[in-house]
DNA sequence: AAAAGAACCAACCGCATCTGA
DNA sequence: TTCAGATGCGGTTGGTTCTTT
């Protein structure tokens, strides 16, 4: 127990290694493999602690490094990976060959997150940021003000819209606590296998926060009072035909979406056209999938929120999995194929049974 | 051309876990 | 079963390089 107190040691060199040291140290290995790290420095001669050596081993002279910039596929595997095991950069490195858990981790923190965040997304839980909730007060502040000056609304008016504001707020708290991860510190175990249920409020989560959005472009676009009540109540019937309040109780974690590979000249996520699939009524027969269709060009404020496409970890290739049975979200997009894992897919996953 | 700020990344630190006596 | 040493891992630091002003 308690921590090695070779570093604590004085006298022994610290940072950076000379071209003679690392010549020292890959000559050393390649004659007698590492053997004891703590006992490597003093045969090799090298005036540096066992846990210094065998980091500039494993993560600068191994001879199988691969150097460079990431590749697009490597940039979505980690992406993936990420989603799915979180700060894990020693098991995330496993699936990259060539590259050290160092490496992905400082280009996560230097590339990837950032991304991430300038998209909207929380880097911990890849899921859309749940921050325009924090300024939705404001906005319907500046809504009303912005009506009370520009007209004179009788008190029935305002009443009506008090109270059309007071339901959406409920909702969004619902919406809220949907999005929320079940964690604070941990990314959602994409791992469970989603319900039905589950699949259905992501969707009508992406719906919402649309409805949301065209709900902020509004309040900044109104030219009058009556265009803005037809479509805040627009907004209003969006939202009451969304959720399933009546399914509330059986509401759980809800599976996550994935990140897709953003577009890398651009910096931006950009999606022609993507459908989600998922379990559930169709106005036109009960027994076919619903969808729900967005389109972006470009990622303001107006645009929809989009569940990206997902590559598979494993084969590297984009899932197109087109499950009827209600356990999986497909979609074709610009990028070929977008989705949520399928219950069964996950399960026969290996990676799922080692995560499990 | 110089200074300031941002980005990058190798290396360190300390905790957790593993291993073997 | 306990405990100490060894190793692994993830967070953080700080020096270097690149970019912007």
């Amino acid at each position: 127990m308690g921590r090695s107190p070779c570093c604590d040691e004085s006298g022994l060199k610290k940072g950076p290694w000379t071209p003679e040291e690392d010549q020292k140290l890959v000559k050393y290995i390649q004659e007698h493999g590492h053997g004891s790290w703590r006992a490597l420095p003093t045969l090799a001669g090298l005036n540096r602690c066992g846990k210094s050596c065998r980091l500039r081993w494993t993560n600068y002279l191994r001879p199988d490094i691969k150097r460079g910039k990431f590749s697009q596929e490597e940039e979505q595997t980690i992406l993936n990976l990420h989603s799915l095991l979180g700060n894990k950069w020693s098991a995330i490195a496993t699936h990259l060959p060539g590259r050290t858990d160092n490496e992905i981790k400082n280009f996560w923190n230097t590339h990837l997150k950032k991304k991430l965040i300038q998209m909207g997304f929380d880097p911990m839980t890849h899921r859309p940021r749940t921050d325009i909730f924090s300024s939705l007060p404001h906005l319907i502040a500046l809504a009303n003000l912005k009506e009370l000056m520009d007209h004179q609304n009788s008190w029935e008016e305002q009443a009506l819209k008090l109270q059309s504001e007071a339901v959406q707020m409920v909702k969004l708290q619902h919406l809220q606590y949907l999005l929320q991860p079940t964690t604070t510190t941990s990314p959602q175990p994409i791992a469970m296998p989603p319900t039905t249920s589950n699949n259905i409020i992501d969707v009508e989560a992406l719906n919402l926060l649309n409805s949301l959005a065209s709900i902020e472009d509004n309040i900044h676009q109104i030219p009058n009072l009556s265009q803005f009540e037809t479509n805040n109540e627009r907004n209003i019937q969006t939202l009451n035909e969304s959720i399933p309040f009546a399914h509330l109780p059986e509401l759980e974690i809800p599976c996550s979406f994935l990140l897709s590979p953003l577009d890398s000249e651009n910096n931006m996520f950009q999606a022609s056209t993507m459908t989600l699939l998922s379990q559930g009524e169709n106005s036109n027969s009960p027994h076919s999938p619903r969808f729900l269709t967005a389109s972006s060009s470009s990622p303001t404020s107006s645009s929809p929120i989009i569940a990206p496409p997902l590559t598979d970890p494993m084969t590297m290739n984009h899932n197109s999995i087109n499950n009827n049975q209600g356990d999986a979200c497909s979609t074709s997009s610009s990028y070929g194929g977008v989705g949520v894992w399928p219950a069964d897919c996950l399960l026969e996953d290996p990676l799922f049974h080692e995560i499990a």
